[in-house]
DNA sequence: GAGTAAACGAGACGGTACGTCGAGTCTTTTC
DNA sequence: GAAAAGACTCGACGTACCGTCTCGTTTACTC
C-alpha cells in the first residue's frame, strides 16, 4: 500500500462511473431548483448530464429515488452550532427548517416527491432514513438536553413534541398556505422550553 | 332556513347535464378510491362516466379540480356532536380528522393532489375554502370554547394551535410515516386543554 | 341530391382525418427517397409529417405497412401502351419492371421491407396484392396474347414464365449486385417471345 | 493431399482467439436458427458464446459480417456428385438451391441480413465472394458442360441463365411467397437444357 | 309544438414523456 | 496482457395521457 491509496477513495458500487453519477445528480438538482418537480423528467435530466436514459435507469428506479438523492445530497441540516445556550440552539434548528421548506426548493418539491414514493417502499425509506432521520435526530438530542435541564418532564413523548412543530410547519407551508410569520420560531420554543401555549404577537 | 333554501337551487349554471355532472363526480371518487390519485385519469373518468372528455374539461379547469370536488362532497367532516362537553368534542373531532386520513382516500391522494394544485391558484383555493377551512373553523370554535371555559389564555393564537395538532396528524401519515397510536387524539386534547407537553403512555 | 353529392368522395374509414393521412404517407415517401427503408423512423415521419406518433400508430400497425403504402402510392406500372405491337409492349413492361427497381427507392428499400414484412402476414399481403399482383397480372395478360399469337404454347405456366424474367431482375439489384446491362429487356424479350436461351450480345 | 495440408493452418490471423472464435460463430448460427435474423443481437451472441462483446466487435464489424461467416461456413453447396450425367448434376444442384433457401433458415434471414450488408460494401462482398460465387461457378460449370454437349449454343449468357432460375426461385420465396411446387426442378432442367418454356405439369 | 343553439358522446389529433431495447464504444477487473 | 464483464451514449421503439379539436346527436329552452 503506497501514501496514494490511502488517499481518499470514492465508494464506489459496482463499475458506476462517477462522472456520470454526479452529472446526473448535479443535472436534477439544477433543474429542481430552475423550474421544481414537476418540471423534472428523466429525459431533461438525460440530456442536462449529456448521459443516455438507460444510465439513470439503470441506477435509479424512478425519478423520485432521483430526486430523494439529489436533495439528501444538497440540503445539510443547518450549521447546528452548538452554543451551549439550550434555547438558542433550538430556535436555530426551527429556524433551519423553516428557511429549509419556505425557501429552497425543497418545499414545494415536496408533496410531488411524497406523491411520487408513496408506492415505492424503497425510495420512501431512502428519503426517510437519508433527510428526516437526521433532521429528527438532531431534534431529539435538544429535547433530551431539555429533559436534562429540567424544562420537559422525564417521559416527554419525544416523537410527538418534534412532529408537533415540525409537522405544522411543513402543514403551513403545504397544505394551509397559512405564510410563516416572523415570530414563529420563538412560539415554538416556548411552547418546548416554557410549556406556552402559541400566543398572538404582542405587536 | 329561509324560504330561499326552500326553492332548490341546482348549484351548477348554464345548461349543465345534472346527470353527466354526478356521473363524474361518482366516477371520480370510485377511481380514487380504486386506484388512488396517481391512478385517476381524465379519460379513465370520462369512460367510466360514460362521458366525453370534452364535457369534463368543459367544466373542470383540471384534473385536480375534479378531485377536489369529489373530495369535498365525500368527506364530510364527522358528526360534530355537540356533547357539551367540550373534552370530549374536541377528542372526537380529532379523532375524526386521524381517521380522514388514516383511513379513506383522502390520505394517499393528497399529496399528489396538493402538488397538482401548486400551480392552480383557482382549485388550490378551492381546496382550502370548501376542504380546509370548515374543519379550522369547527376547531377554532372548539378552541374559543375552551377560552371562554378558562382551559385556554384569551390571546391564544387558534390558528397555530390548530396548525400544531393537524399538521402533526397530517406529517404522520404523509410524511414522517409514523403509525398513529390509540391514545393519540388524548394526547392532543391534554395538550390543548390542559398544556401538557405530550408524554409516552404509562402503558 | 344535387350533382355536388355525385362527385367523387374520398371513401373515409371511420373520422380519420384525411390531411394527416396524406401528409404522412408523403412524408414517408419523401423520408423513403432521400435516405432509404433503414433511414425512415416511425418518430422521422410523424416529425416531417408535423403528426404525433401515435396517429401513426393508430392507423398503421408497423414501419413496414406504413412503407407499403408509400409505396404502393407512389409506384405506377408503366404507361402500359398498348401499341398492339406484342412484342413492343412486353419489352416496355420488361423495362419499365428494371427501371423500377434499380432507378427508384424501391429497389433499394425492398430487402428491409421484406424482411419486415416476413412476420407480419396483414402488411404482407397487401404488399403482394396492391404491389406485385398489378404487376404480375399486366405480365400475364401479355403471355396470354403470346399464346394466342402462337409465341407461346397454350399450356404455357405463365406464373413461372413470369417468375423467371422478373426474378432474376430482382435477383440481380437486390442479391448478386450484377450490373443491369443496356440489352437486358431483349435478352428477356427473345427468350419468351422466340424460345431464344439468352446470348452474350453481338457487340 | 500436398505435405501442406497437412500442416494445420487456423484460417484466422493475429492473436484471435479459436475457442472464442468458434463459440461466436457457433452462438450466431444457433441463434440464427433458433429465431431468425431478427431475433439475433450481438448482446445475445456474446451471452451465448460466453465472451464480450468487444470481441465480437474486435474481429467482425458488424452484426451482418458475423451471420455471413455463419451462414456461409454452415451452408456448404450440396453433394454435387458428379454422376456423368448432366441432366441429374444439373437437377441435383437447383434441388439444392430450393432447399437451402426452403428449408434453412438462410431463406428468411436473407432479406434482412442483404438490408444491412447493403451499407456495408465489405461485408457485402464477402457474402457474394463466400456464398453466392461458389454456387454461380457450379452452375457456370454444368452449363459448360452443357454447351459441349451440344444443349445449349456456345455463346449462351451463363450468368443471365443461371440468374434466370436461381433468381426466381429467390423471388417465390422471398418476394412472391409462391409455393415451389414439386417438379420445379424439372422444368428449370428442360428451359435449360432443351430450350423448353414452362409448361403446367401434366398432372 | 318546432326550431335552434348548447351541450353532449365519441374519439382523432399534436404533443410530451415514459420506460425498454439494442447498437457500437469504452473502461475496469480478472485470469 | 488479452479478454470477460459490463457501463456507457445514442437513438428509436411503442404506449399512455394530456388538453384541444372536430364530428354528428340529443336535449331543452325560446318563439
Amino acid at each position: 500500500m503506497t501514501s496514494e491509496t490511502l488517499e481518499w477513495q470514492e465508494p464506489t458500487s459496482g463499475r458506476r462511473n462517477h462522472k456520470s453519477h454526479r452529472a446526473i445528480v448535479e443535472a436534477t438538482w439544477r433543474l429542481l431548483n430552475d423550474g421544481g418537480y414537476h418540471v423534472l423528467t428523466v429525459e431533461g435530466v438525460a440530456a442536462a448530464a449529456g448521459v443516455g436514459k438507460a444510465t439513470i435507469y439503470r441506477w435509479w428506479p424512478s425519478k423520485g429515488s432521483l430526486a430523494v438523492e439529489a436533495i439528501t445530497s444538497h440540503l445539510v441540516i443547518g450549521p447546528m452550532i452548538n452554543t451551549g445556550d439550550l434555547r438558542e440552539d433550538l430556535r436555530a434548528m426551527v429556524q433551519d427548517t423553516i428557511n429549509n421548506f419556505s425557501l429552497t426548493v425543497a418545499g414545494v418539491a415536496l408533496p410531488a416527491l411524497i406523491a411520487d414514493l408513496m408506492f415505492e417502499r424503497e425510495s420512501s425509506e431512502a428519503f426517510r432514513r437519508e433527510f428526516l432521520q437526521p433532521r429528527r435526530e438532531a431534534s431529539a438530542a435538544l429535547m433530551r438536553r431539555a429533559i436534562e435541564l429540567g424544562n420537559l418532564p422525564a417521559d416527554t413523548d419525544i416523537g410527538l413534541l418534534n412532529d408537533l412543530w415540525a409537522g405544522s410547519i411543513f402543514y403551513r407551508i403545504l397544505i394551509s398556505g397559512e405564510p410563516l410569520k416572523a415570530g414563529l420560531a420563538d412560539q415554538y420554543v416556548a411552547l418546548i422550553l416554557d410549556g406556552e401555549m402559541p400566543r398572538y404577537a404582542k405587536s
